[in-house]
DNA sequence: CTAGGGTTAG
């Protein structure tokens, strides 16, 4: 076949695809490198134009056949260009057998190595070269430096910098300006600083080198400082130091920044470089600005795959996954080769989507690709299956794969608690603290929700302790969840403490204390906090206005709660959303204005979701009130047909008003339409061990002496006043073996606690409905006998029962 | 052989 005078093979000899404008035509200062007596021999030519390995073996036996095959610089070619495609061991093949090998083919040898092997084989091959007396060069220094960047092995680019010391390069400029990379690349800029300090003489890609490390470890403003030294040091930033500071200014979100970037790249002319156009792209989506963005990347003559993935990432990273997955639609339309990058960003897309259909079809792309041993690609896999709520999918990937990195556990424990299988994070967690993987703040700020979730003061306390060992009490992020664990750990005081100390807050951790404040029925403090925050450089977001609002909502502060409801609108100008509509229900429900909460709901500009109606039933359950009651739950019924809750709560209306009749209406109804309530159910932690107890449930080992001391207390309440309320329904759908009121959850979590905790100890109980009548009445006559604190979490807030009252003032 | 710097990501 080689008689052809074209091949037929997808690689022609020829290459006629145009080359992006930015790469620089390599191949000419190459050429002029060549001997001219090589270069005038038609084999010569041939080799230079060979650019893939199947073109090289065809040139081979020519060679052979003409006897070049024997001489040096021939010799050289061939090791060179087999390293170049990438098969060493052919390179080898031609290196080894050589008698007298000149220096220039260990060279070659040593750059192939050090390109295109491990870092191991690059050293032994350099140690053999020093054995068989070849002097080195710079630039085996240079190539080995490089390699050791590129895997930051620290170690090995140390010694490779003791020895260039030795051999006298350590005031050559390629050198140095290789040592201070390594440095950079193994994240010690510092390090790295230090020696570019050192040069006596520094040109342009000296300065790119320093600015990029700077850059790429995430220092954006030393980096923009010293674009600006060394413009002042008469060097004019060219288009790999644009594209070098142009991740920095997305990092720091600086529009401004950028915008000005961008206007030296039009002054200089480097509009139509595909690197400095994509790396604009990114800015812009960085800054928020996709419709910039796109129009950037819609200019661009030709794109890159980079190209492809920053603008779809651009697209996730403001919220339009819908947007990102049509771009990718259009790159497989286009055949763009997708790299682990796009699959990572798809996946994204997905996640966000909730779409596991075109996850799944990604999942196989992925085997497709070969991608299953690039673990940034898995875990992107891991983080969308848990996003689509499939941990199980998740956690079988995570545990068959090789090489798992922290990202792996972080995602995984995220998973888990996102998903609500609390218990299964904290495992998680430990699990990788027993392999002794150090936690990061994400790690933290996966676990801590999960542990304010159990509730667990002794468990809080020891999350606090492993955040200061590992200095991440630093950290906003981590301290604002801490802040949100204790609020939800009963342990208000503490987390403003935490609160208190915190040097730099985001508008979370104001929302987080305020939060905590009004669950905790402290209105009164909420508000001030409120007030405090208002003269402060952080502005409030939709969420704390949520957090005040159901503050002073607990609290019966009416008129407070109103006016931040304006203040929202008026001076924020932030439109309220049906969360919003939902607590200013909550607020006049509650204080038992039920007229103007039903006014409010029929003036509404958006029509009334379920969360609206659901806060007005509520009211109504409170304050006794059947009509409203029954309007509300008719549009509940009809909003959210197969949610049992809205129908207990119905009923309990009508038996507080005794109309058994309507009652057993709305059991025969729940029973035809197959619902049922969510059973309660109360947690105690004592000794270590998490205590959990079901309503009229006796399967508890001390469940005997729980029932008998129950009795006796509740004898002893009832000698101080207690009245056991026989109207409270509290569940609807129990049968003929009706419970006694005395077997509720919280009681016999209560009875527990009391009977297995020394007197005086608090107790801390969660409970996963909301506190029924009789129990909080009972529960405050229990801390009057027994002189105990009783801080009982429930679905919604705080109780704090002491000496014979709550917290939340029988308003709740 | 003829050296050193650059864009996307969980």
């Amino acid at each position: 076949m080689s008689s052809q005078l074209l091949p037929t093979t997808t690689t022609p000899l020829s290459t006629t695809t145009t080359p992006p404008p930015l790469s620089p035509p390599h191949t000419l200062s190459q050429r002029t490198h060549i001997p001219t007596h090589v270069y005038t021999h038609p084999s010569a030519i041939l080799l230079e134009l060979c650019t893939s390995m199947k073109e090289l073996h065809q040139f081979i036996p020519p060679i052979i056949k003409h006897g070049l095959y024997n001489e040096h610089l021939f010799q050289t070619k061939l090791v060179s260009l087999f390293s170049k495609f990438g098969s060493l061991i052919e390179a080898s093949r031609v290196f080894e057998p050589v008698e007298h090998k000149i220096d220039a083919l260990y060279h070659t040898m040593l750059k192939g190595y050090a390109q295109n092997s491990s870092l191991d084989n690059a050293f032994s091959f350099f140690s053999r070269m020093n054995y068989d007396g070849v002097r080195p060069v710079v630039y085996n220094f240079t190539y080995l430096l490089k390699a050791c960047g590129d895997n930051s092995d620290l170690r090995k680019g140390k010694e490779v910098h003791g020895q260039l010391i030795v051999n006298g390069f350590e005031s050559n400029l390629f050198a140095m300006a290789g040592v201070v990379n390594l440095y950079a690349k193994c994240r010690l800029v510092n390090e790295a600083y230090k020696m570019f300090d050192r040069m006596p003489e520094r040109d342009l890609v000296c300065w790119n080198t320093i600015i990029a490390g700077y850059s790429q470890n995430g220092l954006a403003k030393r980096t923009l400082e010293l674009v600006i030294r060394m413009q002042n040091e008469g060097h004019r930033p060219d288009q790999v130091t644009v594209v070098t500071v142009l991740p920095a200014c997305a990092d720091i979100g600086s529009l401004k920044i950028g915008k000005s970037i961008h206007g030296y790249v039009v002054r200089s002319g480097f509009e139509s470089l595909v690197n400095v156009l994509t790396a604009l792209v990114d800015v812009y989506s960085k800054c928020g600005c996709v419709g910039a963005a796109r129009m950037i990347f819609e200019s661009m003559q030709y794109r890159t795959v980079v190209s492809w993935n920053s603008m779809m990432a651009g697209y996730t990273q403001n919220g339009d996954s819908k947007e990102a997955l049509a771009l990718f639609e259009q790159m497989l339309n286009e055949g763009v080769e997708l790299t682990n990058v796009t699959i990572m960003e798809v996946l994204h897309a997905c996640a966000d989507l909730g779409d596991i259909a075109k996850g799944q079809f990604i999942h196989q792309l992925v085997h497709q690709l070969n991608l299953l041993y690039d673990v940034s690609v898995m875990n992107s896999l891991i983080s969308m299956y848990c996003k689509c709520k499939r941990v199980d999918i998740a956690a079988q990937i995570f545990a068959n794969l090789q090489g798992k990195t922290l990202v792996s556990w972080n995602a995984m424990i995220l998973g888990y608690a996102q998903n609500g299988h609390v218990t299964d994070a904290l495992n998680h967690f430990c699990k990788m603290h027993q392999k002794n993987i150090k936690p990061d703040s994400f790690t933290m700020v996966s676990v801590i929700p999960a542990l304010a979730e159990l509730s667990v003061l002794r468990q809080a306390k020891w999350i606090h302790g492993l955040v200061i060992r590992t200095c991440l009490d630093k950290n906003v992020f981590v301290m604002t969840a801490l802040v949100d664990m204790y609020a939800k750990c009963g342990a208000v005081s503490t987390a403003r403490k935490l609160f208190d100390m915190m040097d730099v807050r985001h508008v979370t951790t104001w929302n987080a204390m305020i939060d905590g404040y009004g669950t905790h029925g402290l209105g009164r403090a909420a508000v001030e906090l409120f007030s405090e925050m208002r003269k402060g450089a952080i502005k409030p977001n939709d969420i704390t206005f949520l957090c005040i609002i159901s503050a002073c909502s607990h609290s019966g502060l009416v008129e407070e709660g109103q006016n931040c409801f304006t203040l929202m609108k008026e001076h924020y100008s932030i439109e309220p959303s049906m969360d919003h509509y939902g607590t200013m229900v909550d607020l006049l429900g509650r204080a038992g204005k039920l007229n103007e909460a039903w006014d409010f709901i029929q003036n509404m500009p958006i029509e009334p979701a379920i969360n609206v109606f659901g806060a007005m039933l509520g009211a109504c359950k409170i304050h006794k009130n059947v009509d409203f009651g029954e309007k509300a739950a008719n549009k509940l019924f009809e909003l959210d047909p197969d949610e049992g809750g809205y129908h207990v709560l119905l009923a309990n209306i009508y038996a507080k008003a005794s109309m058994w009749d309507k009652v057993a209406k709305v059991r025969v109804d729940m029973e035809r339409k197959g619902l049922q309530k969510t059973p309660g159910c109360s947690l105690v932690d004592l000794r270590n061990e998490v205590h959990t107890f079901y309503s009229g449930s006796t399967r508890h080992p001390q469940s005997e002496k729980i029932y008998s001391y129950l009795e006796t207390l509740i004898d002893d309440i009832k000698a101080v006043g207690y009245v056991p309320d026989s109207n409270s329904i509290h569940d609807v759908d129990e049968d003929v073996h009706e419970q006694l009121l005395n077997s509720h959850s919280e009681k016999l979590a209560i009875a527990f606690g009391l009977l297995n905790t020394n007197p005086g100890t608090t107790i801390h109980i969660r409970k996963n409905l909301r506190v029924c009548g009789d129990c909080h009445n009972a529960t405050k006559y229990i801390s009057l006998v027994t002189g105990r604190e009783i801080i009982v979490r429930d679905m919604h807030r705080f109780h704090h029962f002491k000496s014979g009252s709550c917290s939340c003032g029988d308003y709740w």
